[in-house]
DNA sequence: AAGCCGGGGGG
DNA sequence: CCCCCAGGCTT
């Protein structure tokens, strides 16, 4: 086993090799030749990869930047045009907390990221991951980032048996110790990328690992099972009920959720609650007078802590229809991009299977 | 300290 | 189908 004292060394020395392309990063070459990172990108694209795969955030960084190129322009943008670009990418809090941040940006910072930990963890949606990936990325200041991947690295790297999250303390002195006080923007990258594509849960390309000889789980063949962590607990199933209704002049009936809770400030179908199934079955009533059937098939849907089963009932509504909830949007004003996926798929149940299951009889709904 | 928040990918 | 992954906020 070779000496941990320069993992920083030995990972930069990777990394200036094997960096990957991100459309926010900035290689290590164009650094050293003295490009500086955007931190407004770099702040954008380190929210969207808060629990989010770097295959699944680059088209969405994209567009974001090219829709809103500077922080005072998402400053400045509508909340539904913000929520409907993040549409699908989850965690919808972060969205909102995007928009909060910006906001603060400008109020509070003149428009400019503060180059300064404790300041960015002031701001909405930074916390302690993302404060230090920000100063370090953006600022090369030495703060160390500890995310999933970092964690599992570490872990590893110090064979180190104790089940996550008490594990964290130890994990972040282990990180920390490594920060080199230079090129610490490209050094939180390397163990990042490394955790991403060499490091990783399950099967770790141990044998093209730059630290394989460093690493003390390796030695000791434990590395498959690392980090350990605490039993998750089950998921719960819950049901409900989700009305899609358009009108003759092609309008759907929508609803913006509620800010709080479960995809808070998002586009959304009416319809019941959702409740465990070991309860009586959700009353539901329609949105609005109307001819209702109920649609075959049902959606099914996994969130962070439960199962969703939602049964499907549409219905051609009347031009001069008046909602109970929600209001009509123009069918142009509408793209099912909008949506978040779980509404989405009921979208996509209406149009890919149209034959009704049993025409509404009054007392099936 | 524990619970609340999506969605994608792999076995 | 089920399992795994993983930051910040709220209470």
């Amino acid at each position: 086993m070779r000496e941990k004292d320069n993992i920083s060394v030995t990972l930069l020395d990777w990394y200036d090799v094997h960096a990957r392309e991100m459309p926010w990063r900035v290689s290590p070459q164009a650094r050293r030749a003295g490009r500086i990172p955007d931190p407004y990108a770099i702040w954008m694209s380190e929210i969207m990869l808060q629990q989010t795969t770097v295959a699944t955030v680059k088209e969405y960084f994209i567009r974001f930047i090219a829709r809103w190129p500077e922080v005072r322009d998402l400053a400045t943008a509508q909340d539904a045009d913000v929520m409907a670009e993040w549409a699908g990418l989850g965690y919808y809090a972060r969205a909102r907390n995007l928009l909060k941040c910006a906001r603060a940006v400008v109020a509070e910072h003149n428009g400019v990221f503060p180059a300064d930990h404790a300041a960015l963890l002031k701001l909405p949606g930074i916390g302690p991951y993302t404060a230090a990936a920000v100063s370090s990325i953006a600022f090369d200041l030495p703060h160390a980032v500890l995310d999933g991947n970092v964690e599992r690295v570490m872990a590893r790297l110090y064979d180190l048996h104790t089940p996550l999250p008490d594990a964290k303390p130890q994990l972040m002195i282990h990180a920390q110790t490594h920060t080199p006080s230079l090129r610490a923007g490209d050094y939180a990258q390397a163990v990042m990328d490394l955790g991403a594509t060499i490091c990783t849960p399950k099967s770790p390309a141990c044998g093209i690992c730059p630290l394989q000889d460093a690493c003390t789980a390796r030695a000791n063949g434990t590395m498959a099972e690392l980090p350990k962590k605490l039993p998750k607990k089950a998921k719960p199933v819950r049901h409900g009920t989700v009305y899609l209704g358009q009108r003759t002049d092609g309008a759907w009936l929508l609803e913006t959720r509620p800010e709080k809770g479960l995809l808070g400030g998002m586009l959304g179908w009416p319809g019941s609650d959702w409740v465990d199934v070991a309860l009586a079955h959700p009353d539901s009533s329609p949105p609005a007078a109307g001819d209702w059937t109920l649609m075959a098939g049902d959606v099914r849907h996994t969130f962070t802590h439960f199962h969703l089963i939602l049964r499907v009932v549409s219905a051609e509504l009347p031009q001069n229809t008046t909602p109970i909830a929600g209001t009509f949007k123009p069918r142009d004003d509408f793209r099912p991009s909008d949506l978040p996926t779980v509404m989405r798929k009921a979208f996509d149940l209406l149009h890919t299977d149209a034959t009704p299951h049993m025409t509404k009889d009054g007392s099936l709904l």
